[in-house]
Formats: structure tokens, sequence, C-alpha cells
DNA sequence: ACTGGATCCTGATCGC
DNA sequence: TGCGATCAGGATCCAG
């Protein structure tokens, strides 16, 4: 489900939501994730102040005054709010919970167990964290930095700007966006990219992300639920899961680095 | 150092 | 209707 837009949004959500900012207690309820959850992180989190949550690349970040809480949702990681009075059945595939001073549970759950938690003291030193990337909405992720890249890399240009430690919060879907609304095929190599296309390209991955963080503002307010299968963004596609381009010629699938990629043999060069 | 492919896991959907 | 194959918004690990 989340990439940089939807873990955004998650986030904004979870701000919002939030009255109490003291954790009363982490419950773990079934540790097998991507890694298995630290048991600890029940120790360390108990009757904790919240200093700040925020995202970091696909990353959610809770800050605390002894270290920080690290969530990834993986594929298909949901965040559920409730207060503790209206909920209590743990559903199939929960696998933890936060619980706050004032009654309110955040609780997550995730069927393919790709996302993860983590306890980390010093976050800059964190093994998901310090390799990461330029976040794209920042002005880091510019021409120059980008340009010095790809100049030497062979690899095709959708892999490389979904690869985390080079740009954050780029997945699946906005990659083949924002190639499409660029005009470059996925299966480019980087080193063949100009700096034109470059220029183009990451105005609108930039473009492409503002835009659906704006859409999912409006449209994932039901995130608490636990069907809330997204479907925000998704009336603005352009090319991902299409099976026509605007243009009428019928869209191409592909597998790069194992990922099914769309594009438009006429409208990407 | 870089690259492509296999891999983790569960559930929905597709084709026969 | 049933059943196996395929696919899913992620990212790590491993061999070459």
């Amino acid at each position: 489900m989340p990439e940089l837009p939807e873990v955004e949004t998650v986030v904004r959500l979870i701000n919002k939501s939030i009255k109490s900012k003291t954790i009363s207690k982490l419950t773990i309820i079934n540790k097998k994730l991507r890694w298995p959850i630290d048991p600890s992180l029940s120790v360390y989190t108990k009757n904790k102040n919240i200093l700040e949550i925020y995202r970091r690349g696909k990353h959610i970040v809770f800050k605390l005054k002894n270290g920080y809480i690290l969530i990834h949702l993986g594929m298909t990681g949901i965040i559920r709010f409730f207060k503790k009075t209206s909920v209590k059945k743990i559903h199939k595939h929960d696998h933890y919970e936060i619980e706050l001073k004032n009654k309110s549970i955040l609780r997550y759950n995730d069927v393919r167990k790709f996302g993860s938690i983590h306890w980390a003291e010093n976050i800059d030193g964190h093994f998901l964290i310090k390799n990461l990337g330029v976040e794209p909405l920042s002005k880091k992720l510019n021409v120059s930095y980008l340009y010095k890249i790809i100049k030497n890399r062979s690899v095709s240009i959708k892999n490389l700007i979904m690869n985390q430690n080079i740009i954050v919060g780029v997945g699946n879907i906005y990659a083949c966006e924002s190639l499409h609304i660029s005009g470059i095929k996925p299966q480019r190599k980087s080193s063949s990219i100009s700096t034109e296309e470059l220029k183009k390209l990451i105005s609108n991955i930039k473009l492409v992300l503002r835009k659906a963080i704006d859409s999912g503002g409006t449209t994932l307010k039901d995130f608490k639920k636990l069907d809330g299968t997204p479907g925000y963004f998704e009336q603005e596609l352009l090319i991902y899961s299409k099976k026509y381009c605007r243009c009428g010629e019928s869209v191409k699938n592909i597998k790069l680095g194992g990922r099914s990629s769309f594009y438009c043999d006429h409208c990407q060069k």
C-alpha cells in the first residue's frame, strides 16, 4: 500500500487523531514480521512522552525522549486508530498496538508481514535509516545530485529512482507515473538519460508525489478502518495498471526487477 | 561496487 | 465450482 504519499498521509492523520502524547504501553500481539519484534520495545516505550511523529522515506518515526520507534508498513501494513472502549477484538493479522494515556489505541495490522517495527536509541545510526537517500520533496533532490549517480549506472532508470539509498519514498506506482509524464521508458539505462530528461523527471517526481499527498489528504480519511483498501490516488493514475494510454495506444507491461512496469511505447522514448 | 533474481508471506484473482 | 498459477503499492540477501 504505502509509498511516500500514503505514509505521509498516515503520519498526518496520526498527528491529527491522537490527543494524548503519552504512551501507556506497547503490546506485542504477534511478533512475526519482517524482523521479529524486539520485546524490549515494550520496556523502552512504557509511560514515555511522544515528542514528535514524522516521516523519513517510507518510515514512520515516533520520537521519544529516550529514543525512536521506527515503523515500516511494508506492502500491506495498516494502522488503525480507535478508542479502547469501542474495540477489543484482535483481528487475524494484528501484530502490535500502542496504547496512549487517554486510552486511545493505534493498532498495526499486516497481512503479508513485510512491515516492521524497531527501537533505535540513535536514529541516524540505525541500519534501516543510515543509508537512506534524499527526500524527493526537498531541495536535495536536484539535477546535479542525480546526474552524478545516473551517469555511471547501467540499471534501468525505473529501478534507480525506486532505490531507497538514492531517493526515498518512490515506489512502483509513482515511478511508473513519473516516467510516463516525463516521456521516458522505464527500461532505459540510467546512463542514457540526458540532463534535459533528468530535469523533467525530477520535477515530475516531485509533482506526482505532491499531487498524491494532496489527494491522499482528502480521501484517506478512513485509514482507521481495517478494510481501508486505498483507492485514493487511483482515479488520477495515467499509466499504472492501465490498459490504454491517453493517446489510445495500448499500454505495455514489462517486468523490471521483478516488478510490473507500465509504459506507453508511443508517448515514452 | 553494481546487477538481476530469489525470497519472505498471505490473499485475491485469473485461466483452464 | 475447483484448482493451480500468477500477481500484489517493499526491500533484503546472495551469487555472479
